[in-house]
DNA sequence: CGCAGAATTGATACATCTCAAGCTGGGTGG
DNA sequence: CCACCCAGCTTGAGATGTATCAATTCTGCG
């Protein structure tokens, strides 16, 4: 069971992997050293819920690796993610008692987390890790205001561009590579998860994926296995203005 | 021209009338002065545009009274709003140049401005400041979540109902009513700006606001004045679990 | 009084959902 | 090693909710 083993996690702040984006980017060997007390790393496995809504939540914390989804589910079942959390994204709010969400991990997840309590002690003493937080939340803010633009007002087709713009282009910054080549990278969300993103049904997000396959957009080698071999062209079927590289 | 004038408004934070819940409130009254020294006013009439998108924006500051929204527009027109901004809110994002949306006053509005390199310097001295704006940012991310699942899943008639029942509510806890008796307010929004706040059209949101009027389920005196004789039942309407009064 | 912006209402078009049937590929047990 | 199985995905046909286009009707105001 993977529940317990992180050997491949670096107990060591010092060299952990997203030690320069996470909320403790700012802190300095001292600060780390004090987080380092009150850390522990916790492991999911692909498809176990990290936390449920409405729970007493009684850490935050960051991902490490792996990609995890935050979702709202109404009673008759309906359900909006709300956020996609990739490596070095916080999870949890200080001063909140219940989590909002539901956390489901859909990869095989590693998670640095603090306990809350003295969490909110050291936001207090340490600016540096309440500057931080606010700097990753006004992003979050950002990020999430441009979605609710994508779900108000853009239509199926233009929905899955934006997705797919979205990834990839993350993809691509992340292995820096510059836009003007192809494109490769691998979907982490099923046509549901997907679906559930954009607010549209799996068949309509199938059926879109399928259209700009067939236009050429996009190629497909299996279900997840995504090349835009001309990025611009898909931003402009996201209905994006121009090539907006720098705004995400 | 109402434009230079702000007699009506204090300019002794000591009273000011969103001294308590702005981005100010926890500050002391020796960090109040520092602000009144960087702090200064502005006004505008209903209809004006208070910051154009991708402007350069030089302040942050406070909405002390009326109603701005924030808008994101495509090339071709389609809008979403994406914020409803209130007394006591907060504009502007230290550290960003731009602004990223248009915000627009709604009603005549009276704003408390910072210029931002001084407040940015008082951030970093005021950890009240920081703090304070890290709570209203989670706070903002959270109603934008809300909105995501608003506008990813909802019907129109949900969608309706649950704006007004957001701003029921907010006016009912402003005038302190509880939520048993009947809740009458003021819509502060025309049916378009509704109708960009929902991801609708206009004439959706009048078809459907006659159909809750038709039924019983709000009453209307004029086009703007909207009475809730029973407000859970407006809020099974809006698909709202349960009363869900306090998770907002 | 009459105009202009805001709102309502109607008829029709169309995008997406819904329901239903099949396909595909990777894993499993005989 | 093959046949089967099943979750994930694709495709089709028809239903439906919302948009679109168009015509009135309100309402406040000069």
């Amino acid at each position: 069971m993977l529940q317990e083993d992180f050997s491949f996690v670096s107990h060591d702040c010092g060299d952990c992997p997203i030690r320069h984006r996470a909320v403790c980017a700012r802190c300095e060997t001292d600060e780390l050293e004090r987080l380092e007390e009150i850390k522990y790393y916790r492991s999911f496995e692909a498809g176990q819920t990290v936390v449920w809504s409405g729970d007493r939540m009684d850490f935050v914390g960051s991902v490490v690796s792996g990609i995890a989804t935050l979702t709202q589910t109404m009673e008759d079942g309906r359900t909006q993610m709300v956020g996609l959390l990739l490596p070095s994204d916080f999870v949890g709010r200080p001063g909140r008692e219940g989590a909002a969400y539901d956390v489901v991990a859909t990869s095989d997840l590693v998670m640095c987390c603090f306990r809350k309590k003295p969490f909110e002690q050291m936001m207090e003493t340490t600016p540096h890790i309440a500057q931080r937080l606010l700097q990753m939340t006004l992003d979050e803010l950002d990020a999430a205001r441009e979605w609710m633009l994508v779900l108000g007002r853009k239509t199926a087709r233009e929905k899955i561009a934006s997705l797919l713009a979205i990834i990839g282009r993350r993809d691509a910054s992340i292995k820096s590579l510059s836009m003007q080549e192809r494109i490769v990278f691998d979907l982490p969300l099923t046509r549901e998860a997907m679906a559930d993103y954009l607010g549209l049904t799996l068949e309509t997000v199938s059926r879109q994926i399928s259209a700009l396959k067939r236009e050429g957009l996009i190629e497909l080698q299996g279900k997840r296995r995504v090349t835009v071999p001309d990025f611009s062209r898909l931003l402009e079927e996201a209905g994006d203005d121009s090539d907006g590289g720098l705004l995400v």
